[in-house]
DNA sequence: CCATCTTTGTGCACGCGTTCACAAAGACAT
DNA sequence: ATGTCTTTGTGAACGCGTGCACAAAGATGG
């Protein structure tokens, strides 16, 4: 989910697929935990289980990368999270730059996962000049003003929107024009980038619509398909529905964001 | 993607494809938008330009849940609203606990999105007793202790965990024995859960990691594939390689194929 | 009532992703 | 060396998701 152009081919460039691609963090993770453990090797087996996967996925996804395990042992630990850094453009760092410091900006800004693994906080941005200078996480927020300034100099390519829904477009234009090609974005909106522009989105309120559907279905499951009193639509626009099948009816219980 | 058991065979139930189910929300969220504006009808090309998707993705969605629209004119707008945020189950609303108020778990704490659409948080837990009766957005903390009654009492299926990666699968344990049959998981760990059980995971590193990865290919791919400096591993381990194909220390090459 | 025009709903084909199942490859013991 | 045993790497089949393209449905105007 979540690449904000579909349109591309996508994984027409270089072979491995983008559902791949999706799960080597995953992988880089169960094998850095081994690797601190000391453990030598691993089975795909084992490493799938600790991933969450399947193994012949697993093992699929890494014939993309290479022949990288020793059959009848295994993959030698040390070596596979090289090979998975690597691929990933870990081994070089990628300077950040969060723009929205609210609660979330924040949030992010303290997550000490950023910093462990190849990412690089370059500057907190806010465009609440009451903002400026006040240190989060240990660094110093800007203000928006000088955003272009902050992205050319320091040659950031990756954006993390955090503002509100909506400022985030035009923030996302800013950071476009501005150099950067990948953005990670948290507000709750489409965001409308040029090609070649990578969008991903992080959106809570989706994720919890999802949960509440399913949840909602496993009720319904083991109750009969009862009547449910659900009160139906407003049909506030009677016209295309001539036919209406709801008489009265009033609004439904949904909000705005 | 990301439910955490893939293992069903996810839309035996009742029809909706998953991945329809994963883009209500964001065409219910468009059609709120235009209910706002008092936008009476609204065509499949429109809506689906606003929720940036393909039209006959979007018609073909729909389709699922039945023939709603009109042709020639659209979709009557209030009418759809309704009838998607029922079938995900937001004209009941859902009590949700948050495990967890750090810095994410505040922010999660204070997002609008929350209350707005079907979801109460009914209570904020922590671990730490210091926190506890420490009022975040105007609700207080309670300790880890109160996690089982609290679920019980207020009837809670859906739990948020906002914990160190540490303490995620203990936590997750206990909302499962509890009750919670949905959970929405922030720490970046691979959650064990019986049969029944929807998790979802919100991955920060992931999705950096994922931007990453296509960062690198945009920048590898006009740059001629000079060869890098990239250090060569430190090969710990060589055992398994002892066929060595190279002479010199084994370079990785940029690419397979 | 008929013709025309718009927009939906969907049959169909295609490609990606997942899984199975097995042959090949290497380790290890004898 | 040779045989056995373990585990990888992958060919092939299958199912889901996507997008095209068009017929059917209804609105609208004469």
């Amino acid at each position: 989910m979540a690449t904000g152009r579909t349109h591309r081919p996508a994984t027409r460039s270089r072979g491995i697929p983008e559902a791949t691609v999706a799960r080597l963090p995953l992988y880089l993770r169960a094998l850095t935990a081994l690797s601190e453990r000391s453990v030598p090797t691993v089975s795909s087996e084992e490493l799938a289980a600790a991933a969450g996967v399947n193994s012949a996925k697993l093992r699929k996804d890494f014939s993309y990368l290479g022949s990288y395990g020793t059959r009848g042992v295994g993959y030698d630990v040390e070596y596979l999270v090289y090979q998975i850094s690597r691929e990933l453009g870990l081994t070089q760092d990628w300077p950040v730059v969060i723009v929205g410091i609210g609660n979330l900006g924040a949030a992010l800004a303290n997550y000490g996962g950023f910093a462990s693994r190849g990412f690089r906080v370059a500057a907190l941005i806010d465009a609440d000049p009451g903002m400026a200078g006040k240190p989060v996480a240990g660094i110093p927020v800007q203000h928006t003003d000088e955003l272009e300034k902050i992205i050319q100099d320091d040659g950031v390519s990756i954006g993390v929107i955090a503002t509100p829904a909506g400022a985030a477009q035009q923030v996302c234009d800013r950071l476009v024009a501005a150099g950067v090609t990948s953005i990670l974005n948290f507000a709750p909106t489409v965001l409308n980038v040029p090609e070649g522009v990578d969008v991903r989105k992080v959106d809570l309120s989706i994720e919890l619509q999802i949960l509440a559907f399913h949840e909602q279905r496993k009720a319904g499951e083991e109750a009969g398909a009862g009547a449910d009193g659900a009160v139906p639509p407003v049909a506030a626009r009677k016209q295309p529905h001539s036919t209406d099948q709801g008489p009265d009816g009033d609004v439904p219980a949904v909000m705005p964001a």
